[in-house]
DNA sequence: AATCTATTCAATAATTATATTGAATAGATT
DNA sequence: AATCTATTCAATATAATTATTGAATAGATT
């Protein structure tokens, strides 16, 4: 035990140690990520602040388990909390959060065939699903070639959105459909490439005799690339 | 039992269900990552392949450990084997992998304390350990302004390295330290921010009078960056 | 075909992660 | 000051991860 409190403080710390050290806490970072609902919530809370109230629920936790598994993240950094009220907002700790969230996304969809597949498989469920990716959208937006819809929760559109999107959460775009044109096709987005708000709307608006299709990253992914951003 | 299959085989998947799956076979893939072993070795096998007698030694695990965590890896997909002779190497399974440890890497050094920490602890006690990263460096190397030392192995400066770089095995450099001029600083690289090959060969070109740092990051990230490489 | 050897497997014990439950807490609100 | 409530904690049982050991295997080499 002595001999420890010497190696520690006197001597400098030896390579394995140091890699030891190092390579350790990567781990408990990555280790903290690696949770379905941990990764659900980090996907979440890329859109902004939510409560632990609503995270629970979007994720269909309790909230003891959802309190819990958001500790986790806040004691590896991952997350931060704000009060407000009554309420906690948990919001991702920094940029760095979602760029990891992102190439884990990436490497899972491009190497993990079974991530691919279910994502097939669910869009398939809801006929020939269309799905334009944020590079190739960038210009018919900038070509003023589509109609975007932005169908996330009105508050999330509110702290920024897609250039030229306009605000039409899903539960309100059945009543509002009259409003759209025809001339142009209808171009969804919602959170990401796993939140299905967007496929939800794109199935409504093709039921309509719409031409839609589905943005197939989220708005957090949009606003990374540099793409034009509003609010 | 039935109910299941039936799910299964003829009702489209449920959003829950879609989630759950996709967030799961993610954390899956994070969990074969979230090792301090296996991130040393996906650090490592970004320099090319390496057999599993090599990783273990590299690492200080046995043989048999070693294996296992190979296993783990290679049944996410995270890594690929090829057969040469009596030997298996190891490599990544693709670019994406090691975009995905440079994300956690940067996550870790921004926002966990510990892992900036321990480097600079590290680093010191080296003495003054001058670091410059790829960035600028890429600048002074337009310029011809440095003597650029690849310090790993020949076998992985054979494969790839940065442009205009002279190979100088770490185990080697203190033969051939005589022919180095002194008109330049002396720049030296190895495997990455973790590897301490360029440490100990800054101490040992300081210690001989010469100006010299070591690139912050490693080869993979300049050749990720987009700089220019050789071979 | 027999041998050799790098790698993998299987069994084990020790450690760590997880969801659930119900109680405790902190800090607004009244 | 008392009450209220969103959140956290603590205890628990179950499940998963890990390093070690020694045996097994696959596939080169002789």
């Amino acid at each position: 035990m002595l001999w420890l409190y010497f190696r520690i403080f006197f001597l400098r710390m030896n390579k394995r140690e140091f890699k030891d050290k190092v390579y350790g806490e990567l781990a408990k970072v990555s280790k903290a990520m690696s949770n379905p609902h941990r990764l659900e919530i980090i996907d979440l809370l890329a859109q902004g602040p939510f409560t632990v109230e609503d995270i629970a629920s979007y994720t269909g936790l309790s909230v003891a388990n959802a309190s819990q598994h958001l500790q986790t993240l806040k004691s590896s950094k991952l997350v931060k909390i704000s009060r407000n009220g009554n309420y906690i907002n948990y919001s991702l700790a920094g940029e760095n959060v979602f760029n990891a969230w992102t190439a884990l996304r990436e490497l899972g969809l491009v190497y993990n065939a079974e991530v691919g597949k279910t994502v097939n498989e669910f869009r398939a469920g809801f006929g020939d699903m269309d799905c334009i990716d944020a590079d190739q959208l960038s210009k018919l937006v900038e070509e003023d070639k589509v109609i975007l819809l932005d169908v996330r929760p009105e508050e999330e559109y509110n702290r920024g959105h897609v250039h030229r999107a306009i605000s039409m959460p899903i539960e309100q775009l059945g009543a509002k459909l009259k409003n759209l044109s025809k001339s142009k096709t209808i171009v969804a987005y919602c959170r990401g490439p796993f939140c299905v708000y967007a496929d939800d709307a794109v199935a409504l608006l093709k039921k309509h005799g719409y031409k839609a299709q589905r943005m197939k990253e989220g708005f957090p992914d949009w606003a990374l690339k540099g793409y034009p951003v509003d609010q």
